[in-house]
DNA sequence: GTCTATATCGGGATAGAC
DNA sequence: GTCTATCCCGATATAGAC
């Protein structure tokens, strides 16, 4: 029995068009928002007859549940930047530049993430409830470790965490806005950099960590 | 000819009901977004038939521009605090109770802006490209005129400014996921100062302003 | 597993009485 | 100016041939 070994052929094309839809959604579900976007459109992206999408996701909402959570993923293994620091200059640092990079290489994720926390979350309450809030207090606990040693000045750590969150995510969320102000064009390499490099300097002075 | 002089009564009601209809639409977009929100919805709220709504906004897209147009002018406002200042200690931190005090008072039209430049901003683009990329400059000349006398550290203008929106905004976008991760609790008054205290500190320092 | 054709429903917009 | 009833389109979802 291969099957259960190494993934049989089948298996195999149907992850394949399983990613080719997710990739489609999460562009449409991101541009469009979850009401504004089509299972047409996200069809005709993935190069699919519509039906299609519904053989392999029962409802528009299941679709959008697994684009949601895949983001949340991403962001939770960047955390890892955050604990495995033994001072904030080393730590924060890493992880504005894990979110940074989430940002520019998943902006279609952060969207969709933004979108749905602000109509209240309906679909992820649950997350947030449970992974993301004992997520914070872990790392809120980090930064009063910190605090204790002297290495940074007493700010609030969720604040800070909220900070953190707001600045790295404005580059992809409101990527549109800063790349008309940047004349319409999209930032280059040195531009993400120069962008991640005034985020860790303001935050970290800022902290009292420099 | 009072009508000139005094609105009539007829142009009074008509004022209210427009004021009734905006607040409920503001709210229903900033809750559903724009595909998501439906003239019905938006009636039920403000107690009016369908009809009604139709008959003082011609279609669904129109009522929602001007939800969109009067955050972006109230945020205009706030630069006032900005351009008043001698130092950036003062300009900054008013700057920065100004916003917070928006996404506090007007978190629904925070949410309708954001959507709408998330999604590209399809309606208001040309404010993105003339007033705003007006007001921006002339920001960041200010901050650069603070750099120059040795006011602050030689930070990127437009990113501090980025930095300044996506900190604030984020109390009002983010709103939920605060609320969740404060036990379920709205933000009370001591929680909004805090959080402001938090903002200012944070940035000044970053900036080398204190 | 894939695709065409279609049922069914909900929402924007309007006609027309009051 | 206000409201009821309705038109019409577009979108989700499915039936059923291949």
């Amino acid at each position: 029995m291969p099957d259960a070994v190494r993934p049989s052929k089948r298996e195999e094309t149907r992850r394949e068009t399983e990613r080719t839809i997710l990739a489609a959604a999460e562009k449409v579900f991101a541009e469009a928002g979850f009401g504004g976007a089509t299972m047409q459109l996200i069809a005709d992206m993935a190069g699919l007859p519509k039906a299609n999408l519904h053989y392999y996701f029962p409802t528009k909402e299941a679709l959008y549940r697994r684009v949601v959570g895949e983001i949340f993923e991403i962001w939770l293994q960047a955390a890892e930047a955050l604990d495995q620091a033994q001072c904030p200059v080393e730590g924060i640092g890493a992880y504005i530049d894990a979110k940074m990079e989430i940002s520019r290489r998943h902006p279609f994720g952060s969207k969709v993430w933004a979108s749905e926390v602000m109509h209240g979350a309906p679909v992820i309450q649950d997350y947030l409830e449970s992974t993301l809030r004992d997520w914070t207090e872990g790392r809120a606990a980090a930064i009063r470790r910190w605090i204790s040693n002297g290495q940074m000045q007493p700010v609030d750590p969720h604040h800070l965490l909220y900070m953190l969150w707001a600045t790295t995510q404005h580059y992809a969320d409101f990527g549109h806005q800063i790349e008309t102000l940047n004349g319409g064009r999209p930032l280059s390499d040195e531009d993400w950099a120069a962008a991640t490099r005034s985020v860790k300097e303001i935050i970290l002075r800022g902290v009292g960590a420099l």
